[in-house]
DNA sequence: ACTTTCCGTTGACCTACGTCAAGGTTTCTC
DNA sequence: GAGAAACCTTGACGTAGGTCAACGGAAAGT
């Protein structure tokens, strides 16, 4: 496989110059998790940042008693791990491959090089940190400002949006992952689909899909203007 | 007052080439906020970023029913309102001078060119945001896994560190506002307040101080081996 | 100094949501 | 393709913490 042109097609690289492709591509290691696998732990040192080239990666907390909450789930071309990469710190989550993955490694030091000398990636990389402080933002919003239903509908109406406004939603992950996205447990999550059911809101017969039937009610929701009966 | 001089002790400019401190004076525009006024609102565009030179900010999120959460509450030397200047959209939170503050605005397409020629600034920017996003990872964690006798005594420790370990603690801020840092409300903040203080864990007479009388039970309810009677 | 507003505390009450348990079903694994 | 493991759902139950109300004290604006 050619890794710069891999590269060339990375957001975060969108618009480098050939000979920094080049550079990249001779510093970026190509890793494999298997499913299930841990990619770096809580407090594990950060030596470098890697970048999706298939498959898929949830970056979560743990509490002591095993309850998950999931901070990110990352697909193909996006970046994750870079936050020890500039605070020189550890880790402050862990995360796990839910899917085969391919990653390309950035080394810390030679991706600083980089930085030193392209500053483009430098931006890129500033706007890729300030989309998931608004992202983490939002998050915080709904686990302290918002119940449960409230943040569902956000998240069902966030998912539609991606896929150009549909109204069949292609969940792409298990309900007891989505739950732990919510900062839910599956159990409640259950209860509350089988609720907005009951009121034809949704249908959500299969597995990893839901169906939008009220968009209005489902915003309202989200905007904390009606409750669930 | 040379604005050079005030630049050269913010963190974010550590470091940098006089010739730029200038450059940056020239660019910075001084501003003031009284106490209670609003900095910007969620949705605002922004055209550009503070760093705080006195006083103090609340950066915060609100509900429809008027629950507040607070995001940061930052002080001297900080920089706070970037992320629109780096994604191109909108603030996703408001921001409101609880102190009389003085601040330079740096406007954004200055500060931009400013990076793609000093890349040094870049680093110093990429830390600052990096950070935040695990002051935000710790926070979403505390509001999503942990209760608020957990969180209260996770966050007397963060203070208790930054004062080199003491014991008396000054809190800087109203209950009312600590209790919108927890994700909590006064009532509940009371409630545990007294509730440690029963327990000889702390003591709590004054209206901003808080006295740790047992370290040990306080690192002990924020690791979540411990829970109050 | 006076008044108005904000702050902190406590009590009685309620509810959203987590826990525990048990069932059926789908999906890995070997 | 058989067994194991993980997933989803529903019911009964418990509780952390939010809501509403009331009151004394501090602080801020005039």
């Amino acid at each position: 496989m050619d890794i710069a042109k891999q590269l060339s097609h990375i957001p975060l690289f969108q618009g480098l110059e050939p000979q920094y492709l080049e550079t990249l591509a001779r510093i970026a290691v190509k890793k494999f998790f298997k499913r299930g696998e841990t990619v770096f732990a809580e407090g594990d040192p950060g030596i470098g940042f890697h970048i999706i080239t298939s498959g898929r990666i949830k970056v979560y907390k743990t509490s002591p008693d095993g309850k998950e909450q999931i901070l990110h789930i990352m697909s193909q071309g996006e970046p994750f791990g870079e936050v020890p990469v500039f605070t020189g710190q550890r880790f402050p989550a862990y995360a796990e491959a839910i899917a085969d993955t391919n990653t390309l490694f950035m080394p810390r030091d030679d991706f600083m090089n980089l930085i030193r000398t392209e500053p483009s990636v430098a931006l890129s990389m500033l706007s890729v940190l300030s989309m998931r402080l608004k992202r983490f933002t939002s998050l915080i919003e709904d686990l302290s400002l918002r119940e449960v239903p409230g943040r569902l509908a956000a998240y069902l109406l966030y998912l539609s949006e991606r896929d150009q406004g549909t109204d069949d939603i292609n969940l792409e992950i298990s309900k007891t992952q989505l739950a732990s996205i919510l900062g839910t447990i599956p159990e409640t999550l259950s209860r509350i689909l089988a609720r907005m059911t009951r009121e034809a809101i949704i249908e959500s017969d299969d597995k990893r899909h839901v169906r939008i039937c009220d968009r209005t009610a489902i915003e309202e929701l989200a905007a904390g203007e009606r409750r669930l009966a």
